[in-house]
DNA sequence: GCCGAGGCGGACCGAATAGTCCAATACAGC
DNA sequence: GCTGTATTGGACTATTCGGTCCGCCTCGGC
């Protein structure tokens, strides 16, 4: 511990306005390059590249690439969660959870199911890779699910959900869904797929609505 | 093509046995090591070593690592193809279904959620890469969703399952929920999310049985 | 305007790794 | 057995890529 503390004597270094600004451009080439071309395909002379920036600059503002690739993993988790909890905060009614639906769909059909999930892509490729990088994915992802879930409690609480509902099953049942929505999307090129899956959660979360309705689920 | 006949004038290569063996001692290898620490960050010589055999077979058998990779796609998706056959060539009621889950279930158990599926977790880092990986994997996703809605028709002619279920959307979404169970619990090293996610689906199904049952899914 | 630390450019290095080559061997068909 | 081809061992090569290094630049504080 002293050790540590003679070679790095001010537990926190000075940084510029500047620095942070190079780091983020580091992070946000990788993030670009890592989503199209996976982690282990994309190179630091790559994400050099893309970003403007030096080898040197790299290795300052981190210590190799499993740093880097951990530090991307925060900051995309940061990124989804910054995106849904706009889109979920407010969720209080099924037909949001719809328009909830509909934005990740339209949103993926952009590029043909291509990608799939940020998230979703880096758990399968880093799980077994990185201890680190996989508890932080998966506190992600329970992070995400008690977005959906907290909805569904104050669906629960108004009244419009039914109080035998499992609120954190059915979000892990939607978030499954999602992610393997993604998957069969991506293998296909094709978002029907994630359509079919999306809805099927949908469906089954409605069969716990207090007043069930006939309406098609979009 | 004319070119192709100059260079290789017999279209087949006469093949030995020990050939063959070889080449399958190569392929059972990748599978094994590819499985468990994904393609990319598997090498040759990782293969080489656990299939006992030398570089010049690797080339021998395959033009590069892309075509080994590939070959690696189909010798994969004839397994499982073949295991999940296996299990639900049969399948009639709603119970088989219900075993067929356990199956998968206790099979991932052993591991504690990691590794994933075979095929979903190649999809995922081939899909953007390798097109022809991609739609070899996404053939074999299909032929397995073909599986089960075989079943379930066969289920809607006996009368089990209702004549406006969809099967095939049935289906995808069941192979949807798989997929991202595998996911979730790779990244949870828990296979709750799992159960959780193909119980979801199975509930989904049961609702199109003809006489629903109130017993729970176990 | 001087000083010192943060920030930077890019050449360079060494290990890892895909891929090549050739001589030696095993085997199928005659 | 003889012959040609399939098969094999393993050293060798070329290249990619993560990581290092060192001198220079920039900028805030005094």
């Amino acid at each position: 511990m002293s050790d540590e503390q003679v070679a790095a004597p001010t537990n926190r270094r000075r940084i510029s306005q500047r620095g942070i600004a190079t780091r983020e451009r580091i992070l946000e080439a990788a993030n670009r390059l890592m989503l199209v071309r996976g982690v282990n395909a994309t190179t630091l002379d790559d994400i050099r590249e893309a970003s403007q920036t030096s080898k040197s600059q790299l290795y300052h503002h981190f210590a190799d690439k499993q740093e880097l690739v951990r530090a991307l993993v925060k900051y995309r988790g940061a990124l989804v969660l910054q995106r849904e909890r706009a889109g979920l905060e407010r969720l209080r009614s099924f037909s949001g959870l719809v328009r909830w639906r509909n934005a990740l769909v339209q949103a993926n059909s952009l590029n043909n199911g291509k990608y799939g999930c940020g998230l979703g892509s880096m758990a399968l490729e880093l799980s077994d890779q990185d201890e680190q990088a996989r508890s932080s994915l998966s506190e992600t992802f329970a992070a995400w699910e008690k977005l959906i879930s907290d909805g569904l409690h104050r669906m629960q609480d108004s009244g419009l959900l039914r109080h035998d509902a499992d609120p954190e099953k059915l979000a892990t049942g939607l978030m499954a869904a999602l992610q393997g929505g993604y998957l069969l999307a991506n293998a296909s090129h094709d978002i029907a797929p994630m359509e079919v899956a999306l809805d099927m959660a949908l469906e089954h979360i409605k069969s716990f609505l207090t007043q069930p309705s006939g309406e098609p689920t979009r």
